[in-house]
RNA sequence: GGCAGGUUGCCCGAGCGGCCAAUGGGAGCGGACUGUAAAUCCGUCGGCUUACGCCUACGCAGGUUCGAAUCCUGCACCUGCCA
């Protein structure tokens, strides 16, 4: 991670245009490859047929996927065509992960979730023009695949003795690895080869986690075509402390809005630690370096103005969820987290800036509930116990003061423009309560 | 197939008849400090109950006992040794 963030510190060598491999290499995207002159040369000379893969094991694909689509659009703007995989038949199977065997998914599920990540992901790349991408399911060549011609065709390709010496095989070997799971690896292998056949697919991108997998591709288009093509892979994205990226305390960051708001997305971003910042804005802005360059000294001058996290934020969230959203988080976190009094704001921009925040609305006949009654109808807490566990602990806030009585109705007084309370637990999370009815 | 050991809360991992909602660590959450950052320190960490308690939990199903995560029986799964 620290080799990749220190590498495009220093100014590079002034050869000219940079190709796109030098500009995804200078943003710290390049963790491994083939051959880099081929491929660089290979890219040079004309469009070059690529693919990305995800497999459908959720319903919607999360920001860790976001650098792969990501970094397959920055091959696609400097001219190349993608294809992105979604695998509705490698998603039936499951890749083998440390941690242990997975439970495998229905599949009326999986069937489900690769129809909704084929829409998400077509967001991300370009579906007209000379290089257009196009969408592919390897359920297409995977699911009347007879077994004996899988057998002879492909497995004949595979050495069981190499086989068993994958890292993920040879770490699961004490625990255990299914038959399913150990055969994974043949079949996104021979994504890549019919890639290869149907649209002369020549290169295929992902993460490094998937680099066996990937160089399992390139091995068997060789065997079996006598072809050489390319593997790609970005770094994973991690924490400063080298932790797992993308997960906030509800969980992990989707793309999908309906699952993970397009404000609390944003609020995502907006808090990326001081030290990550460099790294993120490389590999998720599509700025130029330079402009980057200067963002970030500027931020290091001073951090506390978090301008970095700030044009972070407001990028990869307009890059996801589009302009008008991006913006509307980005009011509402400047309305809730600015200095302005909250009593001051418009209700125009107070109502709005709610409307973002997970938010509840209340029939209110005589009396206001407590604290505890809202946070746990807005779902800032999962239970009562632990609404009123946060109110002892102090993290309890209406409208920016804290509140100290867990189970004292609220005074009328606090309704902001007669009707909003602004909730808040602890220093970050905050919910809108709307009181409806009679408020007298 | 035989023998031995194991299955505990989000994860790891103690407990081996009552003092156990269950030691400890990690993650998470809250507070202090700060900048909606990191580090550090402190607190908290099944649910319901304005707290007297009640409910659900220690692989699953039964049983013994006044009382079981702890003992017994059966089942499922895992690990090791032997075949």
């Amino acid at each position: 991670m620290d080799t990749a963030a220190s590498t495009h510190v220093e100014a590079r060598v002034p050869t000219g245009e940079d190709d796109v491999l030098d500009d995804l290499s200078a943003r710290g995207l390049v963790a491994q490859s083939t051959d880099q002159g081929s491929l660089r040369a290979e890219l040079a000379a004309g469009p070059v047929t690529y693919y990305v893969g995800f497999d459908p094991t959720a319903p919607s694909l999360t920001i860790g996927n976001l650098v792969q689509l990501l970094t397959a659009r920055r091959l696609q703007e400097a001219g190349h065509r993608p294809l992105v995989l979604v695998g509705g038949a490698t998603g039936l199977v499951g890749d083998p992960k440390e941690s242990g065997e997975r439970t495998l998914n229905a599949k009326d599920v999986v069937a489900e979730w690769t129809a909704r990540i084929c829409d998400q992901v077509a967001r991300f790349v370009e579906l007209d023009g000379d290089n257009a991408a196009t969408v592919v399911n390897n359920a297409d060549w995977t699911q009347q695949l007879g077994t004996l011609d899988f057998l002879r065709d492909v497995g004949r390709h595979f050495p069981v003795n190499r086989m068993l010496g994958r890292d993920v095989v040879r770490k699961r070997l004490d625990a255990g690895i299914s038959y399913t799971e150990f055969s994974y690896v043949l079949l996104q292998a021979m994504d890549y080869l019919q890639l290869h056949r149907r649209y002369g697919c020549r290169l295929q991108t992902g993460g490094s986690d998937q680099w066996g997998n990937i160089t399992a591709g390139v091995e068997l288009v060789r065997r079996a075509d006598g072809a050489r093509v390319h593997a790609l892979a970005t770094p994973l994205v991690t924490k400063a402390d080298g932790t797992k990226y993308g997960k906030t305390e509800s969980g992990t960051v989707w793309l999908d809005p309906t699952l993970t708001s397009p404000y609390a997305f944003h609020q995502f971003w907006l808090q990326a630690e001081d030290a990550m910042v460099r790294t993120y804005l490389h590999m998720f802005s599509f700025r130029p370096r330079d402009e980057l360059d200067a963002l970030v000294s500027e931020h290091e001058a001073r951090p506390a103005r978090r301008l970095a996290q700030q044009a972070l934020a407001a990028e990869v969230t307009t890059l996801v969820h589009g302009a008008p959203e991006a913006a509307a988080a980005e009011r509402a976190a400047r309305a809730l987290f600015g200095n302005a009094e909250l009593a001051e704001l418009p209700e125009a921009t107070l109502r709005a800036a709610l409307q973002e925040t997970p938010h509840a609305r209340l029939e209110v006949a005589a009396a206001l509930p407590s604290v505890t009654d809202l946070l746990v109808a807005t779902d800032l807490v999962p239970s009562r116990s632990a609404a009123r566990r946060t109110v002892l602990e102090g993290g309890a806030y209406v409208n920016n003061q804290r509140v100290d009585d867990a189970d004292a109705p609220l005074a009328r007084s606090v309704l902001l423009h007669g009707r909003w309370i602004v909730l808040r637990k602890g220093k970050r999370t905050v919910a809108g309560v709307e009181v409806v009815g009679d408020t007298r």
